[in-house]
RNA sequence: GGAGAGAUGGCCGAGUUGGUCUAAGGCGCUCGACUCGAAAUCGAGUAGACGGGUAAAACCGUCUCGUGAGUUCGAAUCUCACUCUCUCCGCCA
């Protein structure tokens, strides 16, 4: 959420940013209710001024035996009079958080400017694409010619989008969660969470979920309950409504959870293998820093989230999103795209965002930077560290023989139990 | 699912025959005194949001005692609904 005075303060300013994000003419509604709130707001604080003093009068009178009457009669009027400010004032407010709460947050000055995803940039690469002597196979025939992974058996279970891991598939995922996890908790200093799959609306209206894209969404039944599409959403919400200590941060939280996405408006697109699922797991990595020191947590948080291909030797480049593409409460993105051969192209693994204060504001995280201070909003970070779905792809197609057979990345093999060669198995 | 108890400031906790509650007290924290320094001790200060005000402050007002609604001239205190927590019982991985 976008902060109201400082709206109010640069208009200008504001609707430029909101410009480059393809959002025109949002704030003439908003500066007419606000100013109408503003007016309201002193007229109806001085009646209730009028009232408190007249009330404790009363309480005097009483006291001292004179007879209030005329006065109590006076107050009921003005109660009347301040009931019905009231109402219009609580009514012009909810239409002022709709506004603020449907808007996104404002690129950092250094996003390029672009309408999609052809406006973003290349930052840097690392590994080179293989050189496959024979065709190399996509993961969805590797998957399924090792019988690892099971896409007609996932549809009968839940339908399309979904995939059944088997044998050392399911291994292959499980070990990858483990990695992923040992190196932020070990190397990076992340602390490991393990929330709830399930959070509440207030959790999806602090990180900026809801209310624009709950079609996006699985909702429980019967609840206001959602399940959770990425961990960044329990993981930050962690200390929603609460006050830091500036000792404490900044705090670096990891979770491997599964994600669980609708993903409304995306048919057709990748529609083979483990790219886009319904259901993925994903480990996350989570930061709330002071904000000045939120942009080189960004750039920590983005190299640690490439550690991990690294390590698996997986190729990889590093892309910062332009205006047009960035998601909704970020202020500057990062996309770290791993080399699928299946695609011939680099394809996103992993998304490093700064939020800034957009989620702090929402979700009311703040922080005193010293005991004397007033609290401040906090900054948050989100990035994954990465999606293991799609490392699990990526690892059987750079990894695959020329028999169909996968060899297990040097990192991984002690989490497999010593396997170094994924193969058919007969069964 | 049944029965009961509860929710107060950064934390703990008092306060319900409605009216100096502008919420006692403690802890923590900040500043000061004492000290070579620290601890201990003593003194002072210490909630947030919104609006006005100011060059910036000071300052003024409104709201907030789980959330929302209601009664009243006036609500932490009374009424209703909801949410959450705890205890006991039942069921259960």
């Amino acid at each position: 959420m976008l902060d109201a005075k400082m709206i109010r303060a640069n208009p200008e300013k504001v609707e430029k940013g909101l410009e480059k994000r393809n959002i025109k003419g949002a704030l003439k509604e908003f500066l007419e209710l606000d100013e109408e709130r503003r007016k309201i707001l002193i007229k109806v604080e001085e009646l209730k001024n009028f009232r408190n003093s007249a009330s404790k009068e009363v309480g005097k009178m009483k006291k001292e035996g004179k007879d209030p009457q005329e006065l109590m009669e006076k107050v009921r009027q003005v109660g009347d009079e301040i009931k019905e400010l009231d109402d219009k004032l609580a009514s012009i407010e909810e239409e002022i958080e709709k506004i603020l709460l449907g808007l996104p947050n404002l690129p950092h000055e250094s996003v390029p400017i672009g309408e999609d995803e052809t406006s973003n940039v290349e930052v840097r690469r690392w590994g080179e694409p293989r050189k496959f002597d024979f065709e190399p196979k996509a993961h969805w025939d590797l998957g399924v010619e090792l019988d690892i992974l099971d896409f007609e058996r996932a549809a009968k279970l839940s339908g399309a989008r979904f995939t059944v891991y088997k044998g050392m598939g399911a291994r292959l995922e499980r070990a990858i969660i483990n990695f992923f996890l040992d190196v932020h908790t070990r190397e990076h200093g992340y602390t490991e969470i393990l929330p709830p799959f399930m959070v509440n609306a207030h959790c999806m209206t602090g990180t900026g979920q809801l209310p624009k894209f709950a079609e996006d969404m699985f909702k429980v039944e019967g609840r206001e309950m959602y399940l959770v599409p990425t961990a960044e959403v329990p993981l930050t919400n962690l200390h929603r409504e609460e006050i830091l200590d500036a000792k404490d941060l900044p705090i670096y939280f990891t979770a491997y959870t599964p994600c669980f996405r609708a993903e409304a408006g995306s048919h057709g697109r990748d529609t083979r293998g483990v790219i886009r699922q319904h259901q993925f797991n994903k480990v996350e990595l989570v930061k709330i820093a002071e904000p000045d020191k939120s942009y080189d947590e960004l750039e920590k948080m983005t190299r640690d989230a490439e550690r991990v291909l690294q390590l698996l030797g997986l190729p990889y480049r590093v892309v910062l999103l332009c205006t047009g593409d960035m998601g909704f409460s970020a202020a500057k993105t990062y996309d770290i795209e791993v080399w699928l051969p299946s695609y011939n192209e680099y394809k996103e693994i992993s998304s490093c965002s700064n939020c800034e204060d957009f989620q702090a504001r929402r979700a009311n995280i703040r922080y005193r930077p010293s005991p004397k201070d007033k609290p401040r909003y906090v900054h948050t970070l989100n990035g994954s560290g990465v999606a293991v779905g799609r490392t699990l792809a990526a690892i059987l197609e750079n990894y695959q023989q020329e028999d169909g057979s996968v060899l297990v990345p040097e990192v991984l093999v002690p989490y497999m139990g010593g396997i170094k060669v994924i193969k058919r198995e007969e069964m």
